[in-house]
DNA sequence: CTGGGGACGGGGCCC
DNA sequence: GGGGCCCCGTCCCCA
């Protein structure tokens, strides 16, 4: 597809994202990020009038038809009890014998609570019975919100009795719980434990039954006091809502600090007006005080109070500030005050070495750039420099610099002989955070420490030994040459070379190939 | 392909 | 807690 008719799809989507692959013909990717919201929402409507409700839950007589793909997935006991783990072939768990599961060890308050949990990923409950769900999360392996309530009762974390903390520590078969609706409420931390639903624990009663009919579900939905949108999907009431983010997991600030996350969103590593940035800025910066928000449609955080609302307009398109002078909506007033400055001529940040004026103050701060003519952005490749970040990533993205080191490296950022790289030399520093992870899980892997990316981010690579084949090619030359030199293919005897040395073998690769023309 | 401007979404600080 | 303001990173578009 050309790239004239991808705009004008792009265009008929009307703003909707769409991810195109130039390289694969006709393969078009278009988001539609209301979807899983929707069908949850749907799902929902369908426990309540008990549609095509195959499972039914029971605790101390009360009844709650549900569905058995909406419990495996978010919990890992029936997960298990259904023999739906990953990996397994179905027939360790009761599977399609179990339609009456009998949970009296949860509490039916709790059962609902986790329930309206499941289909609406919000977590519903009154402080005094914040105890018997955590109990009832815990027993069911629904890690997110056993933390939740860990964090709210603000108890340890150490809990020797909760069984998915105990199998955490337990050597397992599977490095990582790839279900999505679980990674999806709990990114932070895999879990890789079921109970043992199939031993004879007193905890668990399954009665695999048939045929009962399920009473409606009791007072599911009452508690949850919420306001519809995106066609009838729960936007739940933000007083109500209990944000994901386990005791012991540090803040993404913190994070972004000395033992940072790979997350699949950007972390702002410099902060405030240039003035922070650094260790200290880091380390000494307050606790955030303001409670982050969980959106309900992407499963983000949103940071920072009374931005959970700014954050939903992007996804229910809501554009509530509309210029007075050209109509153009905007879904955030300080951007139609921006926009504003276009029809007052309002410039506010003059350029102090040249006329230019402009509207925003990065503007400025790029066209600063120029003037000082600093460019410390440079290709790990071909060592070419940029002004600005974001070139850098599209000369990257574009692969233009397919040939290795086209240039020398600039003096004043090349790396210290023997020094190990910093992570800027690749060109990783808050882009493509799986490429980041990629190359660090390489590092990691042959003894090259990597602090800001975490051993848990290399094992998301699927196939870090096609990378390796990659990397081996011209672009694994450079890898080699940055990291030391410490290739998987034998040759491994050239760690630490200098920029003297590696010129020397440019030299005489320039050589050769003036001799194979 | 690159430089430059603008738009957009997220986070921090402050009121 | 909500909202305004600001800064930042990223993406898109155009020359």
């Amino acid at each position: 597809m050309t790239q004239t008719a991808a705009r004008l799809l792009s265009t008929a989507m009307k703003g909707r994202t769409v991810a195109m692959s130039p390289g694969e013909d006709g393969l078009i990717g278009i988001p539609f990020p209301e979807h899983s919201n929707e069908l949850l929402s749907r799902l929902n409507a369908q426990r309540r009038t008990g549609l095509l409700c195959d499972l039914t839950l029971t605790s101390r007589g009360a009844r709650y038809p549900t569905h058995r793909s909406v419990m495996a997935a978010v919990s890992l006991y029936f997960r298990r009890l259904f023999g739906a783990e990953e990996g397994e072939d179905g027939g360790e768990g009761v599977g399609d014998s179990c339609s009456v599961c009998q949970l009296d060890c949860v509490s039916p308050d709790a059962l609902a609570a986790l329930l309206e949990f499941a289909y609406t990923a919000t977590l519903t409950i009154r402080s005094s019975g914040m105890r018997e769900v955590l109990k009832g999360a815990q027993l069911l392996g629904i890690q997110c919100v056993a933390d939740a309530c860990r964090d709210i009762l603000g108890e340890a974390d150490d809990d020797p009795t909760d069984p998915v903390k105990e199998a955490e520590r337990l050597p397992s078969r599977r490095k990582q719980d790839r279900c999505s609706v679980a990674r999806a409420v709990s990114p932070a931390r895999p879990v890789s434990f079921m109970p043992s639903a199939s031993e004879d624990t007193p905890e668990y009663g399954v009665l695999p039954t048939q045929g009962r009919e399920g009473n409606p579900p009791p007072a599911a939905g009452q508690a949850h006091r919420g306001l519809l949108m995106n066609g009838g999907a729960h936007w739940p009431n933000e007083s109500t809502m209990i944000p994901y983010r386990p005791e012991d997991t540090p803040s993404e600030e913190e994070e972004s600090g000395a033992q940072g996350r790979a997350t699949p969103h950007h972390s702002q590593s410099q902060q405030g007006d240039g003035g922070g940035g650094g260790a200290a800025a880091v380390s000494g910066r307050k606790r955030k005080s303001q409670t982050p928000q969980q959106c309900p449609v992407c499963q983000k955080i949103i940071h920072g109070a009374g931005k959970l609302p700014r954050h939903m307009r992007t996804h229910t398109g809501e554009k509530p500030f509309q210029c007075t002078a050209c109509g153009v909506r905007f879904t955030r007033n300080d951007k139609l005050k921006i926009h504003m400055r276009k029809h007052t001529g309002e410039r506010p940040y003059p350029c102090p070495s040249c006329p230019a004026r402009f509207l925003h103050s990065y503007d400025l701060k790029n066209h600063l750039s120029l003037h000082s003519g600093d460019r410390p952005f440079e290709c790990p490749l071909c060592h070419k420099a940029f002004a600005r970040e974001d070139h850098l990533q599209r000369h990257r993205k574009g692969h233009s610099c397919l040939e290795l080191r086209t240039r020398r490296p600039r003096r004043g950022t090349g790396p210290e002989p023997g020094a190990s790289p910093p992570l800027e030399s690749f060109g990783l520093h808050q882009q493509h955070p799986d490429h980041m992870s990629a190359v660090a899980g390489l590092l990691e892997g042959h003894g090259i420490p990597m602090p800001g990316v975490p051993l848990l981010a290399a094992a998301r690579m699927p196939f870090p030994e096609l990378l390796w084949r990659a990397v081996s090619g011209p672009v694994g030359k450079s890898l080699d040459k940055a990291e030391g030199g410490s290739s998987p293919h034998g040759s491994g005897s050239v760690a630490h070379r200098t920029w003297e040395e590696e010129e020397e073998e440019d030299e005489e690769q320039e050589a050769a190939g003036e001799e194979e023309e």
